[in-house]
DNA sequence: CGACGGCTTGACGTTAGTCAAGCAATGTGG
DNA sequence: CCACATTGCTTGACTAACGTCAAGCCGTCG
């Protein structure tokens, strides 16, 4: 597989991309212009990408790990707007400085591309900017799910949502999408949804309860019913991201 | 593109443009082509412009009116995702659907745009591309303030949000902000800050109470206080959309 | 070893939702 | 024209959901 060997996070096999994705649609020539503008950097776990407020220089493109995005309140509440997994963007979206703060939640390997050289291209490359259009498209999406699930809906179809909506990835990645390894903390998983750690950590106890998931070990690894969740939810989500 | 601020669609918000705000930043035989494509449509108030999944033929640009934007849960909960204002756009977004349904608040008149041909377009007119990238770009900013109200704000904070952004929006077109003309109802507010109708008109009467605002006649009408407003919700909105 | 962070659970309090009523403005049919 | 229904807004009384505070467990790290 990806030759790597676990350590602390366990990486599923959809959890890497080989090929900067940014280069879909587009032909040799324009990938090889792409991929000379870009380099590589790493990030260990818990370290910061950028800063909300910070000059936003380059675009970044997920090749490995996962991250978070959050926004404070200036008394400290946060509210996490995304997770980011490979072969997702980063700074797309952000007109001369960032508007939110990019966390490694695992180690991250990211893509990074200049910001202004990016757009230069553009007027060369259209295949490029559909590519991102496209890319903005699905982050808008996503924000929109979000929305409905924090004005509408409750704690437990707020969690069942997040749950399908990370098996929905999984089955995206060819694996098994009843069987997930979360790679975020409760308190993540609390902000993202915008609830508190103790209220995430009851919902899953009662989805336990009711037998909708079953829990391994350590409270990451979760085994899903996804019919009981699908009709947990079935407030209708609309059409899912991935 | 995908750093510029753009004015121009700020301006006049509560009248009219006069001119196809997506050929800002065209040449004049550019903004002809895209002329030429279009078509005026209008609309009575209360009627609707597209329904969500509705196959999404046309991008749209209001010219004058506004315009809410709007998903359901299958149980009939509704969450508006947007107020529309003339000057900016509906449909960009979606991919072969539309994911929410719009609706005329006051009577409208917007151009419309076939997709197809719009998109054909992309690959003779760069200025083209950045102009719909700094457009997606917008609406994903105000998105992701509204994550951060929905998820982390309390009631007041929510509806004193809004008034500002509101004021803000008026600031924008050489209005008085303190002066505020609400097109849409309590319930429409309600829907778009995920609270009740009854919450709402709570939380406009103890605004008004504390002296944050003064209602007119028809509750349609707020004077706002606003220094008090921005004192109750400096817990940080972060970047201001418009 | 002790400290710390992540997770869970319990007891309690507060906020916003629910249900119900009333009023003003507007529209509809006879 | 009136009688009546309807819609939008407000207010009150009550309730439930979720947040707050507090404690305890476990595994890891220094």
């Amino acid at each position: 597989m990806l030759g790597t060997v676990d350590t602390r996070h366990e990486v599923a096999p959809e959890t890497s991309t080989q090929t900067p994705v940014i280069c879909d649609g587009l032909d040799l020539g324009e990938t090889k212009r792409l991929v000379s503008l870009s380099r590589k950097r790493e990030l260990r776990a818990k370290t910061t990408l950028f800063f909300e407020m910070d000059p936003a220089r380059y675009v970044y493109e997920v090749q490995e790990g996962i991250l978070k995005l959050y926004r404070l309140t200036s008394d400290g509440r946060r509210q996490i707007t995304g997770f980011v997994y490979p072969g997702q963007f980063l700074g797309l979206t952000q007109a001369g400085c960032h508007v939110a703060t990019a966390e490694a939640i695992t180690p991250v390997t990211v893509w990074c591309y200049p910001r202004e050289r990016l757009e230069g291209l553009i007027d060369e490359m259209p295949s490029l900017a559909r590519r991102l259009l496209s890319l903005a498209n699905d982050e808008l999406l996503s924000a929109q799910n979000q929305i409905l699930w924090l004005g509408r809906k409750n704690t437990m179809e707020r969690v069942g949502a997040f749950l399908l909506q990370l098996a929905e990835r999984v089955r995206g990645g060819g694996g098994d999408p009843s069987e997930l390894h979360l790679p975020m903390s409760r308190t993540d998983i609390a902000d993202y949804l915008g609830l508190t750690v103790e209220t995430v950590s009851r919902t899953f106890t009662r989805l336990r309860k009711m037998g909708a998931i079953r829990l391994g070990e350590s409270g990451r690894h979760v085994r899903c019913d996804l019919d009981w969740l699908r009709r947990l939810t079935d407030a209708e989500d609309g059409p899912t991201v991935h």
